[in-house]
DNA sequence: TGCAGAAATTGGTTGGACCATTGAACCACT
DNA sequence: AGTGGTTCAATGGTCCAACCAATTTCTGCA
């Protein structure tokens, strides 16, 4: 039988408010933290009723590409494009012990991959800026004799960012988000992160000496002491026992 | 129907709408592809405005939880549960050749690692199923002449599965669906896929061993002939005249 | 000039109405 | 029995006109 037969589209008010005001943000040539038409004028504008404006703009908030505050107006969050491709991932029970060591799992593979293009494709001017982190975040083991997570971050970013491939930045950042929402604190472990503090260097000398084997490879290590540091934290809270 | 849907407290009532309503999907323990209660019903029973809970499913409909059919119903799409936490992604250009290949170094990463983790976890049924799966691929090439995306998929799917993680299946299908969307018919090359035939078994191999560092190079080398293909496609076409 | 309070702006919520689609029940005709 | 058409209630989609709550802006007094 003819399986070619696809179901027709009839109507679709508020994703062609969406593509509508993905074209008026590119014509305006808006960029993050700008504000967008109130739900109002959009919905003059577009003759559609503020409902429907509402329902689209709840969307482009779910996906994080708007953020609106009641009595200030809607704000863009990041880049919108025409062409965009969504992949929303929703991941279930995230927030007890095995589901952290799964998005460990997952962020080991990123930053080898990520650390191993980086090595490839940083530029010097690259190479500087993750030095000039490493730095930093060194300075700040030195004078708080201990690991910062605040400059850590800043400087495993430098490295996505100098992957040339803006998706592992925002893969790993939506997950270095459900991290710190549920595990602020880490476990109560002192010297938590201390045993990573080495491999960020080497992992630079592999970036900068452009050897990507080499990057990858210091990337797992450093990982690795990450899994240690928690195993051990949820050996001490008994956190293992949480369904 | 029950009448466990109490009232709803006070602001951010969209959110404790989903929160509800997450609650009652666990307690009625109801799966995907079945019905939920009415729009009008749930606005009465949470004591909130029919409007609210649009936005609230819209929500939820964005993130692919959901199917609403006008005059049917909504229905479940996927499993939800209380804690569940969402990472949206949204991918800027994924329709170009540059965007192609940025979601295969994603999935070069997260092939390599899942790869490495199945050699250490995978028991022998699940090492069975992998060859199995194999063994169904070497087949339809060789009867076919050629690789069959639909059996390579699923080999690839037995190796996520056999990780212990499923946010890597998660992940990866996130990806493979945006993948086919826009080239389903890859670029005209002719042997698509043909060189990378070797290294399911190489894969196999070492995961059957329990060599997870073979099984990651392994993996590597197999997307490396993917990006291969790609780019003489792509070189084919002219289409990285495409903005 | 400085600042507290009023006024305007803006997103959030409500309730009610009507439209469009769906699906089941029903009916007429073959 | 089965085929096709009709009716009708249920349900999601859209619209409107208010009002509420948070924020910003303006204003007038000290």
């Amino acid at each position: 039988m003819t399986d070619s037969l696809p179901p027709i589209q009839t109507t679709a008010r508020d994703d062609a408010v969406l593509k509508a005001l993905a074209g008026f943000v590119r014509q305006e040539s808006l960029g993050p933290g700008e504000r967008l038409p109130t739900e109002r004028i959009l919905a003059e504008r577009l003759k559609v009723s503020r409902n429907t404006v509402r329902e689209a703009l709840t969307r482009w908030e779910g996906l994080g590409l708007v953020e609106r505050r009641q009595g200030s107006g809607t704000y863009l969050k990041a880049a919108v494009s025409p062409d965009m491709l969504h992949m929303p991932l929703t991941l279930a029970g995230g927030n007890d012990f095995a589901g952290l060591m799964r998005t460990l799992e997952i962020r080991r593979a990123l930053e080898a991959e990520a650390a191993a293009l980086c090595a490839v494709r940083a530029g010097k001017a690259e190479i500087a800026e993750i030095e000039r982190k490493l730095d930093i975040m060194e300075e700040a083991f030195r004078t708080r004799a201990g690991m910062s997570s605040e400059e850590d971050w800043e400087f495993h970013q430098s490295v996505y960012r100098a992957s040339g491939n803006p998706l592992f930045e925002q893969i790993i950042s939506a997950m270095h988000e459900l991290f710190h929402r549920f595990w602020e604190h880490p476990l109560g472990v002192r010297d938590f992160g201390h045993a990573s503090f080495p491999y960020h260097r080497s992992i630079f000398n592999c970036i900068a000496a452009h050897d990507p084997l080499g990057a990858r490879a210091e990337a797992l290590k450093l990982i690795a002491t990450v899994e240690d540091d928690l195993k051990r934290g949820a050996a001490n809270l008994k956190l293992l026992d949480r369904k």
